[in-house]
DNA sequence: GCCAACGTTGGC
DNA sequence: GCCAACGTTGGC
């Protein structure tokens, strides 16, 4: 069973549209403990949000996390953790944050909306499915 | 070990 | 541009 997941980026430094650009990417630069243990739990499979923080606000994107358990190659220590990433499905609508938090009975509970500072968090399978058809898919 | 000061993230 | 939330640092 995959498990599913919210990564955030802002999308000036890092977009949809680069990841697609370039087929693949890593997942790296996180230097908090909470994003870093969700980076370190995830498995090949599992799927995630892209989201893009503070610029459009807003859930753009499906990938998959295509190579897991990776040490981050920005950190020379070796703590921090990666994960390889490969885009699979833009949403046809994006999902706003303010939808998100319009849609409160349902989605007021997500990590993404309780706790805005974390750049790495979980999503359950609920949430992942009422997004989904939130974007038309 | 506590807590004030400070820095960063990210929504508004 | 402001500010709340949160993490980190450093003095005591």
């Amino acid at each position: 069973m995959p498990r599913y997941w919210l990564m955030k980026s802002e999308p000036d430094a890092y977009s949809w549209d680069d990841l697609e650009a370039a087929g693949e990417g890593v997942w790296d630069g996180v230097r908090n403990h909470a994003a870093k243990n969700n980076l370190a739990a995830m498995e090949v499979g599992d799927q995630a949000f892209f989201y893009h923080s503070n610029i459009g606000r807003e859930i753009v994107g499906i990938m998959e996390v295509s190579e897991a358990g990776l040490l981050d190659p920005t950190d020379k220590e070796g703590k921090w953790a990666a994960v390889r990433v490969i885009p699979r499905t833009k949403l046809p609508a994006t999902v706003t944050l303010k939808s998100i938090k319009a849609a409160d009975d349902e989605l007021g509970e997500m990590q993404l909306v309780k706790q805005s500072r974390l750049s790495v968090s979980e999503v359950t399978k609920h949430e992942w499915s009422k997004i989904l058809s939130m974007a038309g898919i």
